[in-house]
RNA sequence: GGGCGAUUAGCUCAGAUGGUUAGAGCGCUGGUCUCACAUACCAGAGGUCGUUGGUUCGAAUCCAAUAUCGCCCA
């Protein structure tokens, strides 16, 4: 083996090894115990990043935990035909060639996206195989399949036919960019700094005028109102009566709404139905005029006189200049504006009256607002839930239609001769009412709708297939809190609707992924940084290891290099590790079972390994990652590496011959092996290497090894105390070593009081020799020697003969230290123990424990009092 | 404007249901190339747990207020 592991080679044998051997496949047994999860699909023109890794990294180790404790396990991968996303990407293309989409025709664009999606749609899923992801790719979905697609066109047909699709004309907003319309959520608010304009609208009899403030003053063109709040007393007498709108020249009536805010602006608001969500909600209230000034491009159009084919913001800009000119311009403002962009291209969005598809949401929303409340559904951190409930309380009809290309085709036909809508899951071949030739609306659904169907239009449905019943509900998921609303929260309501069940278990958020500095990666701040890179250059294993430590629940994930590279140091320590061990071994599998071994670090690395095998299957089941990789790494670091391997050296080189080397040499199999099983899920590269030359293994792979089970009779409480006494002298006479400036090569020579632990103690004499680097070690019931340096561990006292190397004043000031540091805590204690009401109050066990600290700490400081005088007194 | 979260060592973070001598990694200081590993080993320094009240025998942990930062929704 090398002496520095290195992955690359290793990670792309044992991947495509697994691959070949079908591991990653499930059974498709109904009955049978299952764990089941679908991946959140990543867009086809996606390339992996931090979240993608992250998401899928965790998502990885709960699949390969339940599938190496022999549960039949599905993880469903697929990709998302991202209809903007998609659709944009190959837009640029079209660009570069000079040509574009209209020019191509729907159809000859919809065949080129398709070619595109062949070509270059794969990457992510090699991105994803790089990463580990044990996927089973034997049922690898695209939300554009056919089998998808019919999912998406059942759904749709069953939706309208029970009245909760609609068509109507309402505000959506609308991406002058993409050139369609957007969900609420897909329009992002950003804060934007503005301006507040503050225009008069002359009063159309007598002297006097209105002052409405807006942000938006190109939008006036197309008012046809002003509001104020009746109970406004400075405008309350003006309702009723009608303003001349500036520029326009046009009369508009005063109206009196109590939706107008009293203290913003002036207390006026100009109405703008056709281009403002409130503003159409008054027209309603009140029966106004709709006028649409800006067109699908963000120009303004021929209702907006002189400036038609002006763009929106520089309109902006010129219809302030004439307001100013003509004396209509009050004052400017600068405000801060909540503006919606395009959460695909960042383009701001113009809210604009548009006939589309909705979806009503309120029937939808309550079943799956109880299924969480009745935790039929688990949000896991709990907190996701109130954000949940928020939304899903005040949810509004989902616009689900988008005029664009690329996606799932609304499946609607309207006769071209009696105008007949026909809603079908088939494409009607006539018109069924006269027969006419049929034409299919020409908008596609949202994405986020097919996404909506993944957790069961990936197992087959419509059909009643076998993996829809050996798989549905699905056990987890496991996503980012950013698609809760998008894809969760839809997900339940569509489970719930169609499948009558909800979707998964279990919902696992995780945070996001964030620079060193806690900031958000973005390409525009430069700070991102690339999986692959960091996969090349650390491996996948540390890097798994890393975002798998600092995956805490509820907390951003802050990545940095030299965090990757501490990982990279710990699979380096595991692989010498398990270098130094197997060289302990033989060829074969140890006959010893390693129970019952004599050698205490045994019994004692046995045992300590049951109590890390039970805080794994623990962490990993409360999904609690960062726990579970934390208790491996100082289980492994600082106990099997410090300790253990440096225990049994002595016996193994054959420096000591008093114990049988066979149950030795068992259990350190044994514990090897656990090791590499526990951190199979975590890290699965290294371990399988390191299994592989693993003698007498009982399995092909390390992924289909059984999971470690505690075994309760390996736990060892008395080889626990007993080692801790061990390690705490070893402790003292190295602190006195570090502390004195004692050379490492220099050996010692120490005198140790035990009382009633000496005779173990002399049994292992020989290591405590070993690890503090002492020559002559011996013990002693009375006092220690003069010139001594000394150290307690609980009632043990060390003593470090240095003859006249010693510094007195040094050591005294040491010890010194370690009394103001013992008196401090006994302090404390005593105060708590002579409390009466403590005493009452706490549990017995609390005070037995407290009492028991204080006599040790008490003895301890007896100790260190006695050798500071006997120091005292050699100074004089 | 409404809601949610965070604040613990120089930095980044652990500390489920209140009882630990408050931990880790990195960084820092001192010492070692000791036969698995210098991507290592040994030792050390460093924290009145944002602030103020409260509940409790007991608070980093629960409650309230406050400050600062961040996120979501409008």
């Amino acid at each position: 083996m090398d002496k520095v592991y290195d992955p690359h080679s290793i990670e792309r044998k044992w991947y495509a090894e697994w691959l070949e051997k079908g591991y990653f496949t499930a059974r498709n047994n109904s009955g049978e115990e299952y764990f089941s999860m679908v991946i959140p699909p990543p867009n086809v023109t996606g390339s992996l990043h931090m979240g993608h890794a992250l998401n899928n990294t965790l998502q990885d180790i709960v699949t390969r935990y339940f599938r190496m404790c022999g549960v039949n396990s599905l993880w469903l991968p697929g990709t998302d035909h991202a209809g903007i996303a998609t659709q944009n990407v190959v837009e640029r293309e079209l660009a570069k060639e000079g040509t574009d989409r209209e020019a191509l025709g729907r159809e000859k664009f919809i065949e080129r996206v398709w070619q595109w999606k062949k070509q270059s749609g794969g990457t992510i899923i090699e991105q994803l195989k790089r990463l580990g992801a044990s996927c089973d790719w034997s049922r690898e979905r695209f939300t554009m399949d056919e089998g998808l697609t019919r999912a998406v066109r059942e759904v749709f047909v069953r939706l309208y036919n029970e009245g909760l699709i609609y068509r109507d004309n309402y505000i959506i907003n609308w991406c002058p960019r993409c050139k369609t319309a957007l969900s609420d959520l897909e329009a992002e608010h950003e804060e934007t700094q503005g301006h507040l304009y503050y225009i008069h609208y002359p009063l159309a009899e007598g002297e006097g005028y209105l002052t409405v403030a807006t942000t938006r003053p190109e939008t006036m063109l197309g008012d046809t109102a002003v509001a104020v709040n009746p109970e406004d007393p400075r405008y309350g007498k003006y309702v009723g009566q009608y303003v001349i709108l500036p520029i326009v020249n046009k009369k508009i009536p005063v109206i009196g709404d109590s939706y107008v805010d009293v203290e913003f602006g002036t207390g006026a608001l100009k109405v703008t139905p056709a281009h403002d969500l409130n503003d159409f909600e008054i027209m309603k209230r009140h029966g106004l005029e709709l006028i649409k000034v800006i067109d699908e491009n963000g120009d303004m159009n021929k209702n907006a006189l002189h400036y038609q084919g002006m763009e929106r913001f520089e309109c902006r800009r010129k219809i302030v200049e004439e307001l100013d000119e003509k004396g209509y311009l009050e004052k400017t403002e600068p405000y801060l504006m909540g503006v919606g962009k395009c959460y695909r291209c960042k383009t701001v969005v113009e809210p604009a009256l548009s006939l589309q598809w909705f979806l009503k949401m309120k029937p939808l929303a309550e079943p799956a607002i109880a299924a969480v409340r009745e935790h039929r559904v688990r949000i896991i951190p709990e907190m996701w839930e109130k954000v949940y409930f928020e939304w899903m309380e005040n949810i509004r009809d989902w616009c689900v239609s988008r005029q664009i290309w690329w996606g799932h085709r609304i499946p609607v036909w309207y006769c071209e001769s009696c105008g007949e809508m026909i809603v079908s899951v088939d494409d009607p071949p006539a018109c069924p009412k006269c027969g006419g030739a049929v034409r299919q609306e020409s908008d596609v659904l949202d994405t986020w709708f097919s996404s909506g169907l993944w957790p069961f239009s990936t197992l087959g449905w419509p059909d009643k297939t076998e993996d829809l019943k050996a798989f549905y509900p699905t056990s987890l998921l496991i996503t980012g809190f950013d698609i809760l609303f998008f894809w969760v929260a839809r997900m339940i309501m569509m489970g719930l609707k169609f499948m009558g069940d909800v979707p998964f278990r279990d919902v696992y958020i995780h945070a996001l992924v964030r620079d060193a500095e806690g900031k958000k990666m973005s390409k525009s701040k430069g700070n991102v940084i690339d999986p692959l890179i960091i996969i090349d250059e650390y491996g996948t294993d540390a890097f798994r290891f890393t975002l798998t430590m600092l995956a805490a629940q509820g907390r951003d994930v802050l990545l940095s290099e030299e965090r990757i590279e501490g990982c990279r140091n710990f699979v380096n320590k595991i692989w010498n590790a398990s270098k130094l061990s197997l060289s302990f071994m033989g060829e074969d599998k140890p006959a010893h079972t390693g129970k019952g071994s004599a050698f205490l670090p045994d019994r004692w690395i046995r045992s300590r390994a049951q109590r890390v095998i039970r805080d794994v299957h623990e962490s990993i089941l409360g999904y609690r990652f960062n726990e579970a990789a934390n208790v491996l790494y100082s289980f492994i670091w600082h106990e099997y590496c410090d300790w253990y391997l440096e225990l049994i050296k002595p016996n193994l080189y054959g420096k000591v011959d008093r114990f049988d080397t066979s149950t030795t040499r068992a259990v350190l199999h044994n514990t090897l092996e656990d090791i590499l099983k526990l951190l199979h899920p975590v890290m699965p590269f290294v371990t399988e290497e390191i299994y592989q030359r693993l003698p007498g293994r009982e399995s092909p792979s390390i992924m289909t090894a059984p999971f470690p089970a505690v075994d309760d009779s390996q736990i060892d409480l008395e080889s626990e105390k007993m080692m801790e006494t061990i390690m705490g002298i070893v402790d003292v006479i190295r602190n006195i070593r570090g502390e004195t400036g004692i050379a490492p090569n220099v050996r010692i020579e120490a005198v140790i009081r035990a009382g009633a632990d000496e005779p173990f103690l002399r049994e292992y004499e020989y290591y405590i020799k070993e690890l503090g680097k002492v020559d002559n070690l011996t013990f002693t019931d009375g006092k220690g020697p003069d010139h001594s340096a000394v150290g307690v561990y609980r009632d043990i006292e060390v003593f470090v003969p240095l003859k006249d190397l010693i510094d007195v004043a040094k050591e005294l000031g040491r010890i010194e230290k370690e009394l103001a540091r013992i008196t401090e805590d006994s302090e404390k204690l005593m105060k708590k123990l002579g409390n009466e009401a403590f005493r009452q109050k706490a549990p017995a066990e609390v005070i037995a424990r407290n009492e028991a600290q204080y006599s040790e700490l008490s003895a301890k400081k007896e100790k260190l009092m006695q050798s500071r005088k006997l120091l005292e007194n050699l100074s004089r």
